[in-house]
DNA sequence: CTGATTTGGGAAAGCGCATTCCCGCCATGT
DNA sequence: ACATGGCGGGAATGCGCTTTCCCAAATCAG
């Protein structure tokens, strides 16, 4: 027993195939009441689903948001993705999901992907890299967008651009203040503590990870500080384990050197909140404490760290509403034939939030 | 400029649209080499892209999965979405998102919208309910779960069969043995510690909380311990919160009540890790510590909260594999007309995993 | 060298629906 | 009274692709 089709519904209606159309799916012609309840009834006696297929075939259009992300595991992804179902549940849509990895020529088959089933939008979430090795994958990812976009579709982008992307119609951006929270925080940080700074940050090239390595060096060059050192490592959990297990061995040949030891001999700034736990894990593996033996910030404020302890420093920032201002952002009717057409490129606004893990201890 | 056609890339290559199909597109019949050069090469230089809306329509198959979670931004339904992405792109489809918060109404709209799109396959996540309130949206779930079966769909449900499910064929569960591992975890709990014992669970019925309920309290039971009362809340982490709260003005009345103060007053166990935390950041917030005035355990081991300190106990559920064998559980072919087809339902296993949260303080 | 097969390509019929025409009907205007 | 719209309904076309079905040429056996 196949899915029954409009054609059979009209039939037992008694009607054209037209009419039945018309009158379950909106239309701007409203066929009579009598005629319309009829038809009604005919579909939900048949069980009759509309196949959403043919109608995007017969109208060119899918109800569909390509969603991109680098690990929908990652809370950072899953928070954004959050925004973007919602926001697409109030377009009527659904979302279409795809994990890459961060690797651009994966982003580039999605992109396709999406393409081809037509979605009305994409949305990409995930950092954008300006590696040298990437820069093949990036050209034809930004060729691929450019495409789809001159094919009618939108695209948002969380956090930069997309490398080389040129399409004026339809691309949007989100921006993240990366760069002036970072430095924010750097401030904030360089207030009360004199001591040396490091930076754990991702594979140079990650744009974001850039950004609030360059925003925090210049807060701390405001501050007059010296700029830290930077550790560079994987964009994870991983890779802050790793640089903490550095650093770890760090503070304590330098704890030998004589002197107190009471204070701490370093604030780290982990360029996310998840390598930030990576190396507080890694810390207190090898026996230090924070913030009494080093102190430590993060950004993101991942929901589920918050109730980590000591309580994670960091940078606030308003991730599902990120997905939700991208995928608005695509929603917006497209021939708005207005002249300034405002294309208002949403904002997103984050705030420091100091908490335990660098208080200065007496 | 439209998207470019399969019938223009055919006059391009000077061959009939047919022709361009086999070549493009996997076909039995492979048309001569020569002839399908000239049809790729037509094919990229005008940067065709198949629609798939006309690919399912023509075939009837969409090359689509459905997945339904509560919230893609708690991180057990995040850690099954992996696997099923995973498992996925493994046959090479893409995965439709919906979240549903756990309604069984909403449930149904979800279902029906991935049939209108002719999903191949739907996997479920997240607990089934059977509330009465919830008992007619139930019955119109299973309704059009079965027709979407019938319909040659096929479907998998993470823990439990939906309620009232009959659909024989393409019908897959993968059996969690959520109340086996409560009840083992509530022996290894009970050899190390001879006090009380409470649960926090989710409300009442929530198959998935009952389960764990129960088999905790046969575990209990099983060591020679009387039932733990029971604290209904909500599951998630407002409600182990809010339970948490409670428990620690009792913990602390208690204590006044004499005798040294220095063991635990309670071991206490959450249904989920997320109600876990949220229980022990009320203990925290209230001055109480663990596992010093109280003990503490969860399920799942969800992966983002393995840095919580102390150190979670807990049963460690491999969510990833769930969801990469959900998603292959519906991949298999479905006209296998060997008689005793063995529809092999995949199995689970678990890992109670004790650590510090629940350890003896001398 | 002729007749029976296999091959390789094209024509055409849908897949399920939206939508543009078109046509007959009734309510208007003068 | 007749002509003119306006409206409710149906017939037909097309969305882009797959897939039978059919036909010509090429291959083979006898």
């Amino acid at each position: 027993m196949a899915a029954s089709t409009l054609t059979e519904v009209a039939r037992l209606a008694g009607v054209s195939p037209a009419t039945a159309s018309r009158v379950l799916n909106g239309s701007a012609r409203k066929p009579g009441k009598d005629i319309a309840d009829r038809v009604r009834q005919a579909a939900d006696s048949l069980g009759y689903i509309p196949n959403a297929q043919a109608q995007g075939l017969a109208k060119s259009s899918s109800g569909l948001i390509g969603l991109i992300v680098h690990d929908i595991a990652d809370p950072y992804f899953a928070a954004i993705a959050r925004g973007v179902q919602a926001a697409a549940r109030e377009q009527r849509k659904m979302v279409l999901l795809a994990t890459t990895g961060g690797a651009p020529g994966e982003e580039r088959e999605a992109v396709a992907a999406f393409a081809a089933r037509r979605a009305d939008s994409i949305v990409i979430a995930g950092s954008r890299s300006c590696r040298t090795e990437d820069q093949d994958d990036n050209a034809e990812l930004a060729a691929e967008l450019d495409r789809y976009c001159r094919n009618g579709g939108r695209v948002a982008v969380v956090g930069h651009p997309v490398v080389g992307a040129t399409a004026a119609e339809g691309y949007h951006v989100v921006a993240v203040p990366n760069q002036e929270l970072a430095g924010a925080l750097a401030g904030e940080l360089a207030a009360g503590w004199d001591g040396d700074f490091v930076i754990i940050g991702g594979p140079e090239g990650l744009l974001t990870s850039d950004d609030r390595v360059r925003g925090f060096q210049e807060g701390l060059a405001r501050a007059g500080r010296p700029p830290a050192e930077i550790l560079r490592t994987a964009f994870n959990r991983a890779g802050g384990y790793e640089a903490g297990l550095t650093l770890a061995a760090r503070i304590k040949a330098g704890g030998k050197d004589g002197e107190g030891a009471a204070a701490p001999k370093l604030c780290i700034f982990a360029v996310n909140d998840v390598m930030a736990i990576g190396a507080s894990a890694a810390l207190r593996a090898e026996g230090l404490r924070i913030p009494r033996d080093a102190t430590i910030a993060g950004f993101d404020d991942i929901e589920t760290l918050r109730d980590f302890r000591p309580a994670l420093s960091t940078v606030r920032l308003p991730l599902e509403e990120i997905g939700r201002l991208a995928t608005q952002a695509t929603g917006r009717a497209t021939g708005s034939s207005d002249a300034d057409e405002d294309e208002e490129q949403p904002t997103v606004s984050g705030e420091v939030t100091l908490r335990r893990s660098t208080e200065a201890v007496a």
